[in-house]
This record gives C-alpha cells, sequence and structure tokens, in this order.
DNA sequence: TCTCCGCGTGTTACCGGTAACAACAATGGA
DNA sequence: TCCATTGTTGTTACCGGTAACACGCGGAGA
C-alpha cells in the first residue's frame, strides 16, 4: 500500500530512475522536473524501502555489536554514545547480547552478518574462529573494544585493560600497601577481567600470596566479597576492585563488618562511575572514558565505511581519580 | 562474492527455488535433493540474504525501540530482556535514541519504520503525530511502555506510574508523615516521571505546599537536591524520590548534610534497583520488575506478529519493598 | 485402461530500489 | 552548416530472494 518509486513516477509524470535520482542526488535534473517529483514525495508520503535499497547498493548502512549484555552500566555507556555518533552519520546500530559465552557470541555475531551489518563491534580478543572466518570472508571488519592492543591481528579501540590494573595496584603500593586483595566478577569468558587482574598482579612484586576473591558482577556480589575478606587472617590493608559495580557493595559492606574505609582498609576500583565522587567515602578509582569510547568506535568504523580509511587502533586513555577512600597505610 | 541461492542451485544441479524450499521447508522436497542442496549449502558456506529475503517476503523481522538513552539503569534492563526475548524468536532489535525531545524521538521512529521495523516501542504516552500518523498508515503498531494505561487508544504495557507514586505516598503518611518533600529529575519530555509524581501528589490529603525540588536524572542531581532541602524551614520529615538514580544521591549526602535516615528524615524510591537492599540504610522503594517487562513486551509483540494475537494493554504489578530507610515518624 | 490426484520440480515474474547505457534535444565552437 | 558536447530523461537489467503456476510422473480408484 505504501509509495514507490514508480507509483511518484507515475504521479509525475516522469520515470522511476528519474525519482530515484531526485532522491539521491546522483545526477543532474531539471529544476522543475525536481520540484514536481519532490512535490508529489511529499504528497503521497513516500518513504524509501530500506531492504530494496540494501538489496541494489549491497550496503545496508548498519553496524552490529555484541555484547554480554546491555544493562551492565559501561557497556550501556558506550553502546549509547556509539549509537548516537552512528545516527549523526546515517547509520543504525543493532546490538546482540550473549551473556559471557563465546559459542553464542559467535552465533550472535553470524546473525548480525546475515542481517546485513557492515562492520562488528565486539568485546574484548577472544572470538570464535568461526566468526572470524565468516566476517572475513564476508569482508565485514572486526573491531574488538573494551580493550587497546596495538599488536593484536584485529584492530582494538578502547583501554589498556593491564594498565587501568597497574595503575590502580601501584597507586595502593605507593602508599605503603602490600597485602592487598583483589575482587573481580567472573573471569570465564571476560578477558578484560582477566587483563585487569593480571595487569594489577603484575604491578605488584609479590603477587603470588595476594588473596583473589572472584564474586558475581554485581552489587550482591561485593557484599558477599567483603564477608568473606573480613575472616581473612592477617587481613589485607587494601582492596582493589576490577570492577566498580562490586565495589559498590563492597563499600556498602564494609562498615557493616565493622571496617572503617579507608583507616583499616583502603579501597581502589577500577571504571570510575558516576557515583563514586557521591559515596561515602568517595571512591579512588581509574577512570575508563566510556562517552569518549562510543564516539571513537563509531567515528572510526564511519571514516572506514564511507572513505575508506583503515581501522587503526585507538587507546582510550584512563587516569587515577584519587578520592577518599584510599590512604597511606 | 558470498553465495547464492542460484549458485547453490547450480551446483547442486536443482533449480533455485528447490534450494529456497529446502532452506524454508515451504513445500515438499525429496529427501536426496534435500540432502544434496544442504551439502552445498555447507560447503558454500551459504548465508541468507537478509535485504533480498526481506524485499520478497515483505517482513523483516526487526523490532524497533525508541528510547531517551540506553544507559539508564531502568531502560537497559528492559531493552536487555527485551532483546533477548526477540531473538529467541529470530527477531533482532534496534534501538535508537532521542533523550526527551519529541521531535527527535519522532525523527528515529521516522528512521526505524523506514528500516522495516516490523513494530516500535516507545516510551510513555505522548508522542508526535506525524510519527503515529506514519505508523498507522504503514501499519507498524506502536506499544508504549514504561506506563500501563488500559484506556489509552494505543496499547501500554508496564507499570502504572501513578500507582507508583501513590503506594510511595500511602507508605510515607501510613508511617505519620505529612510534611514530605518529591524529589524528581527532569519532567520536561516525560510523562512517565510527571505521572509518577502526580500519583504520588493525589495520594497526599494536602498535596498543594508540598515541597518539589525538580534536578537533574543523576547521583550528583540528588545530592544537589539535598543540599537545597537541607535549607528549608520547617525540614520535611520525609522524602519521596520519584527515580531511584537521585535517591543513591540523596542517601549519600544527607548523612554529610548531618541528616540521619531514617531517624530525621525518611526516604522513599522508585525502582528499586539493584543496590537499594544494600545501601546504608537499605532503601524503601517501590519495586518495579523491568526484566518482566522486557519479556512481556518482547512475548506479547511476538504472538502479534507470529500470530495476529492483538497487542492488549498488560499491567506489570509493582510492590513496595520496605527496608530500613523509612521509619514511623 | 483411463482419469484424477498429489508429489517434486522448474519457469517465470515480482518485491522496490539503483545503475549502466542509450536516446535525444539544445548549445556552442569550428 | 556540421559535429562534438553537455544536460536531461527513459529503457532495461540486475541485486537475491520468494511465490504463483505449470508440468511430468507415478499410483490409486473407477
Amino acid at each position: 500500500m505504501t509509495a514507490t518509486v514508480r507509483a511518484i513516477a507515475r504521479a509525475a509524470g516522469v520515470s522511476h530512475t528519474t525519482v530515484s535520482r531526485v532522491l539521491n542526488r546522483s545526477s543532474a535534473v531539471r529544476k522543475s522536473t525536481r520540484a514536481r517529483v519532490l512535490a508529489e514525495v511529499a504528497r503521497l508520503d513516500y518513504t524509501p524501502h530500506h531492504a530494496a535499497r540494501a538489496l541494489a547498493t549491497r550496503r545496508t548502512r548498519t553496524i552490529g555489536a555484541v555484547v554480554p549484555s546491555i544493562d551492565s552500566s559501561s557497556n550501556a555507556a558506550w553502546l549509547n554514545a556509539l549509537e548516537s555518533t552512528l545516527e549523526r552519520h546515517g547509520y543504525a546500530l543493532i546490538i546482540a547480547t550473549a551473556g559471557f559465552d563465546r559459542d553464542i557470541e559467535a552465533r550472535r555475531g553470524l546473525d548480525l552478518i546475515g542481517l546485513g551489518a557492515e562492520a562488528l563491534v565486539v568485546l574484548g580478543l577472544e572470538h570464535d574462529e568461526r566468526l572470524l572466518r565468516a566476517a572475513r570472508s564476508r569482508e565485514v571488519p572486526i573491531v574488538c573494544t573494551g580493550v587497546f592492543e596495538p599488536e593484536f591481528p584485529l584492530p582494538t579501540i578502547g583501554s589498556d585493560s593491564r594498565a587501568m590494573g597497574a595503575v590502580a595496584m601501584h597507586h595502593l603500593l605507593d602508599r605503603g600497601h602490600e597485602h592487598i586483595a583483589l575482587i573481580s566478577g567472573p573471569l570465564s569468558g571476560n578477558d578484560r577481567a582477566r587483563m585487569r587482574l593480571a595487569g594489577a598482579l603484575e604491578a605488584h612484586p609479590d603477587c603470588s600470596k595476594l588473596p583473589h576473591l572472584e564474586t558475581s558482577l554485581s552489587v550482591d556480589g561485593g557484599v558477599r566479597a567483603i564477608r568473606e575478606l573480613a575472616t581473612m587472617m592477617p587481613r589485607p590493608t587494601a582492596m582493589l576492585c576490577v570492577s566498580d559495580i562490586p565495589a559498590m557493595g563492597a563499600l556498602f559492606e564494609l562498615p557493616k563488618q565493622g571496617l572503617r574505609v579507608p583507616d583499616d582498609l583502603s579501597v581502589v576500583g577500577l571504571d570510575d562511575f558516576d557515583w563514586a565522587p557521591h559515596i561515602e567515602p568517595a571512591l579512588t578509582a581509574v577512570h575508563a572514558p566510556n562517552d569518549e569510547l562510543g564516539r571513537a568506535l563509531g567515528e572510526t568504523v564511519v571514516r572506514h565505511l564511507d572513505e575508506g580509511k583503515p581501522i587503526d587502533p585507538i587507546e582510550v586513555k584512563v587516569r587515577l581519580v584519587e578520592r577518599g577512600s584510599t590512604a597511606r597505610r
């Protein structure tokens, strides 16, 4: 029932090609013809049929992203910025969720390629070979985000996960802490978390005996981790949270366990979410600029698709923001 | 370069229609033929061309959602559940962000329709007439979410925003509070917030003189609201946060202003995010089940598109969870 | 034996755009 | 006056699927 180029053409008394030309400014059209066509376009409330155009041009102007879940603060933030950036350039974003399962990630990635995604954004470095092969053979570029590894065969756009861990660890070491507990979410299927953790450990001169608590990636996970930590003897003098999400739970639970921050225990987080400056005590954290990340992703991918520029790795720099949750030992 | 039905057909020595039939089980195909075709499909790594299929079938199996932003906890949560639900039924979700601007929302909604979205999910009741008209004329169903209004001309799937406000207000009234401050994010362009607020006010016998602080929808907004509230004379004995996001900031800032919760001031929130039970004191809040909402949205839309069932309004029930942040006056 | 039916398959057209190419008029310089 | 060039438009094919229809064939029933 909806108008087509041919319907417009008939109404305006021209050929359907001329209508297409008017709509795409692809070649010269007489001013009067153009006006007549545009009038009919408006009158008949014409909207181009995306699938038809995609079929003819072999361009969908669609980008795919596969993430573990939409509703984790860090992903949501860069996805949001990515979507806005793409929109400004006339691209759409399709998001698929895959949890932390590599098989599912591959399946969803293949779905997106099948849907016509012209580029794929995925998290981290580890991906199923089937997905990589399919993307290569169909010439769909893959961008790995949430990490920065300039030597990696695929382009990475993100922050140096190892450095994030290391910066946080150095901060604690500088303040005289040695016995430092590490808290992280699940490491399986999450190489970003593993790299953050590894970066932190490597920065410690004697990392082999640092306690590491692996909990769920939730506020509640942080709470449970602290209950466990409270029983440790000797108690660590500091803790490093590989994600801010459990850090929030930790800051809530520590006082309940009779532990004052930072007097009894210093706490440092990675991510630096918006609540970090306001919680009591304010959380010292390594800031990961997710907005900047989303914009960088979008701009780079668009420049590649529109102008053929290569997708080069980009490091989104992090910085430590010192607040009240850490103190000299 | 990628394989097409015709390429498969040539390789398998059949017609391209037969290949299509094998892939869609649309009519009987001899077992041996079927096997031959499937072998070639696998060998040539064939993937259906989505745009071509969409053009021929006039189905895209794509749903659109227009939200203010992806990275607000409540939206992210139901979007996540919606995406998973749709995926299970073979549908893709395209998310567009529009802030709280009705014009932009209309533009982005039209974009999604142009992209071939078979249904549109939008937040709240107020929408640009152009968008509604376009959806109607193209027979794209629109579902309003984040609200429940059975009498509204468009189907609504969500929680009764007024009731959320009312439940919270009654809780405070029951505990003997009368002088109750209301804190909300920006009301402009956000009818859900306005309805929550209205519901709360209407539940109060003498609502005309209740103070209302409109701040930004952020933790920082809550902090600033409390700084303002601390100067009020006489000071309210309770506050009702129309969203949990500023509620977090409020709970952080209140002790800094020398106000103890709940002794000096009771606090109740709407939404009940995951941190609510863990913050100190634990936040009494009206729980909005966003996961359930996302699933309900997905199932209903899919049932409509796949089975022709009507999209009926669905109320996602809320409940008050009483915790430590509210007390008898 | 003949007809009818259903199964399996191919032929052909169509979905709604874009693009290569042809056609034709008007213009301008030789 | 003639030809090359430019500007404007139409013809036709094609992108990669799906679907209506036709057709040949074998078996069942009359």
